[in-house]
DNA sequence: TTATGTTTCGGAACCGGTTCCAATTGGTTC
DNA sequence: GAACCAATTGGAACCGGTTCCGAAACATAA
């Protein structure tokens, strides 16, 4: 390892000056030269601990993830990814494994690691994440839900749950089925579910019933047939593309034609719901923009520069061929 | 920032006692107390930068994935965060978007971060890379792809290739076209197809036909179509659960029912297969298993302990609805 | 009680950087 | 050539740990 001190009794100059050199401040074009040429001669590079120890912070940010294994995720890191790059920042991903203990673990555990700023992929923000930010004093972004006291990016989940109510309403069905999940995921749980209740809310003749299901495809796929076989709905607007995908399979195993004997409908935009047969129509989130912005946020956070408390991304209808018309 | 001379000061002790305390040298029972005490009061814990410095060593593992967006990188990476978590490693996770260059300068990255090893999911691997692992110094595992200078966790590529054509034929394909990938990719491009050929050759009045396609969706949806057309294949056996995909789309979009006019089958195991309709007939890897395997390895590696060249995981024919049976 | 051997402990150096401060150098101006 | 000011430079302290080494404390044996 060539340290600091190999350069400068090299180059016949001080650690200072070396130092000096490194981080711009006054040198004279000579020993500027100098120091160049010896510390590509050598291949010199400082040594990230040294500094960090010395600076007591780092350009590390630590993103924590609920699960690695969802398109969600998997997109909005690859934004954080290149956005950091850009940014010269280091990037640590931190997984909770869906567990909101290990959650708040881990944002501790990056505090110790005096990572500059933290994006958080959240689901549920509890009384235990607040008082780990507290203690921690770490710049904070959330991605995906809003939290009052934090600043966040969040898609627009009122607004795509209302505009695909009306998408819903306007391919003349009547007879709807809105298959949600849990409302302690706010965004997801609520915001969705009350955008879309306020599109279909007044219009006449129409009934909608509303149900609970988790988050993965197995759940949906055994929610699905007793919903069909209670109410017959025409559609059943899913609250994720997973769902989505479940109710799908259970249609097809049910030996249902979509969209001819049932409508489908889901929420994120995920490349597979281009890919399924019929492809499904679905409120596209762009994840991967969520991740940039999350990053330039934290950047400017931990620059110490204002932020708004909230951002948001943008989100699209993708009319694919799972609604059938009914008019 | 509360350090360990801090926690000397309060105990009336030396900081190298309070050291000695924390590696575990000799200390009598009071002093340990004493200690003890003070530490857990001022909730202290040693800085790792401070530790790392003097050390010259972390128990960072580095993991470069080609990409993110991936059901084999996911489920690897769910494997070694498991693995690695109680090994009481950190996990530093490292993208390189496909590109060999950024692969190779991610292993020179990881080398100035001094993590302690290294895990490559890889794809190819260049002189560039023996360059950096040889110029790093470090332990390296890689996971899916084999190389006769370094560590390597495989799927058993050629023997499920063997296996699933064994089962093509037993279910009466006699006209078969295997669309496959680059052969730059030894494991997926090479084996699997070799395995596969083996398995087909010499059985009687058998046509097979190989084909060559990128690794994604959308590749094999463009693909698939002029092969129907040109050889009329009574299957299509897809070198991954991708490109099984994109033919599925094809199949449908075309107006073939699947398994009665065209049957598929891929490699993987990607959940989705499972949720499509048909489900789709796949050779399984079980890449979580290989996750864990290569963060035991790895750890192995870095205590310097003797480890075998290669390690194989488990693999297994799920028999879904692509496949008609002919016979 | 003294000599000897073990534990236990403190002091100081070190890891590889950054930064403050004072000293030197060089260039201007009179 | 002296005086002055700004630009460069070197020395030393510091960041928060670990570790070597010698001193002190204690226990045991003679």
């Amino acid at each position: 390892m060539v340290t600091i001190a190999d350069i400068a009794k090299i180059a016949g100059v001080s650690k200072s000056t070396v130092s000096r050199y490194l981080n711009g401040g006054s040198i004279s074009d000579a020993t500027r030269k100098k120091i160049e040429r010896v510390i590509d001669a050598n291949s010199y590079s400082p040594n990230k601990f040294a500094q960090s120890l010395k600076a007591k912070k780092t350009n590390i940010i630590g993103t924590i993830v609920p699960r690695l294994d969802s398109y969600a995720t998997s997109q909005t890191l690859i934004g954080i990814d290149e956005q950091l790059r850009e940014l010269d920042c280091q990037l640590v991903i931190s997984n909770s494994s869906q567990d909101l203990n290990r959650e708040i673990e881990n944002i501790y555990s990056l505090a110790k690691q005096k990572v500059a700023g933290i994006i958080l992929l959240a689901t549920e923000i509890t009384d235990g994440h607040l008082e780990a930010f507290r203690q921690a004093q770490i710049p904070v972004i959330l991605v995906g839900q809003q939290h009052d006291q934090l600043h966040s990016i969040i898609h627009k989940d009122y607004e795509s749950g209302y505009e695909l109510g009306k998408y819903v309403l306007q391919k003349g069905h009547r007879n709807i089925a809105y298959l949600g999940v849990t409302e302690k995921d706010i965004a997801v749980g609520i915001k969705r579910k009350e955008g879309f209740k306020k599109a279909v809310e007044g219009q006449p003749d129409t009934l909608v019933h509303y149900f609970e299901t988790s988050f993965n495809i197995k759940g949906a796929m055994e929610r699905v047939p007793e919903i069909i076989e209670e109410y017959q709905p025409s559609i059943i607007v899913c609250a994720t593309d997973n769902i989505a995908l479940g109710a799908l399979k259970a249609a097809y195993m049910k030996g249902l034609r979509v969209p001819e004997d049932l409508s489908l409908t889901g929420f994120g935009g995920y490349d597979i719901t281009e890919i399924t047969y019929p492809g499904i129509t679905t409120a596209k989130f762009y994840y991967k923009e969520a991740g940039r912005m999350a990053a330039k946020d934290i950047t400017k956070l931990v620059n110490g520069e204002e932020l708004g408390k909230i951002s948001f991304t943008k989100y699209e209808i993708i009319e694919r061929e799972s609604v059938d018309n009914l008019l």
